[in-house]
DNA sequence: CCGGAACCTTGTTG
DNA sequence: ACAACAAGGTTCC
């Protein structure tokens, strides 16, 4: 076990970052958090001025990249301070970090967020881990590591199932199988363009817009990713109306209704043209908003 | 290309 | 308690 304290280069709280929807795969232990990244098992704590990982398996596991750190917030703040609603939302200082994470980890814990919800996507996830990833020896217990492609690949769909996947188990069976007969090189996606990227991802099975652009945004580092996902919708509907069409409007503000591909691709071009380069970051800071109304609202009522 | 239905399952809601 | 519904959408027709 190898323990390191990293001094905070700026302001972020980590309880809300590892709930915020990014990631699946961590739990709690009294203020510990404790989870598979890449190919290791961490366990991480925030102090008033730092974060202390403890690596289980390697050293060189970054919570500075992870938490993406050493992004400039000032320019990408400035540069987002065109918009009203977001300026607010940064003055409330939310802070969320943004993740960066294993492109292969990623993409398989979006497969599975599909038509879910977080806490069952977290169980699927687990599951995985516990019936496909090695085990590694913990204070918290044991922890299992994310599986390999390999050991994905050689699943069968009824041990998938097992993990609660439901039919997603094909897609990440025959999506393990690509990556593991290197079909797809997650390199080749970072290098890509944003635009190029979610091409070759909406080829992959059970990958379509949303979740090409979660995987762009948070682990190619395409930062004006803006995936729109059922909250998005909402907020932009609400909000952002002015931006877009009329019927395109009505399309989203209807939910019984379904996005279509052009529609997402309308009205995510329109939300990244109005916030730039950095979109990601504004849907983050829309998402966490959107979130954190509705559970106040709940715990009111 | 578009619209609508089906999709596994579980946690939450009324 | 228990049915109905929603849940970070995608695929198929």
């Amino acid at each position: 076990m190898n323990s390191s304290e990293y001094p905070l280069e700026r302001q972020f709280d980590l309880a809300s970052t590892l709930i915020s929807a990014q990631a699946f795969q961590w739990r709690e232990f009294n203020g510990i958090w404790v989870g598979a990244v890449a190919d290791t098992v961490v366990a991480i704590r925030q102090t008033p001025s730092s974060i202390i990982v403890e690596d289980y398996c390697a050293d060189n596991w970054s919570p500075q990249e992870y938490f993406r750190m050493r992004d400039n917030l000032e320019d990408i703040n400035r540069d987002l301070r065109n918009d009203p609603l977001i300026d607010t939302l940064l003055a409330a200082k939310a802070d969320i970090a943004l993740t960066s994470q294993d492109p292969w980890q990623c993409t398989l814990m979006f497969l599975c967020s599909t038509n879910n919800n977080a806490k069952r996507i977290s169980n699927m996830v687990l599951s995985l881990n516990r019936m496909f990833g090695v085990a590694v020896e913990t204070p918290y217990g044991k922890i299992h590591k994310f599986p390999s492609p390999r050991s994905l690949s050689s699943a069968t769909v009824h041990q998938l199932e097992a993990c609660g996947l439901g039919y997603r188990a094909k897609f990440v069976r025959d999506f393990a199988s690509i990556i593991h007969q290197g079909a797809l090189d997650f390199k080749d996606l970072k290098k890509a363009n944003y635009k190029d990227a979610v091409a070759q991802l909406v080829e992959l099975p059970g990958i379509g817009p949303k979740v090409a652009d979660c995987i762009s945004l948070l682990s190619l580092d395409k930062l004006e990713a803006f995936p729109m996902d059922i909250w998005i919708r909402r907020v932009v509907s609400r909000r952002y109306y002015r931006l877009l069409e009329k019927s395109d409007v009505r399309r989203l503000l209807d939910e019984s209704k379904t996005v279509s591909p052009q529609l997402y691709r309308h009205v995510t071009l329109a939300m990244r043209s109005h916030f730039g380069r950095f979109a990601g970051y504004a849907q983050n800071a829309l998402y966490c908003n959107a979130k954190r109304l509705v559970s106040e609202r709940t715990i009111a009522t």
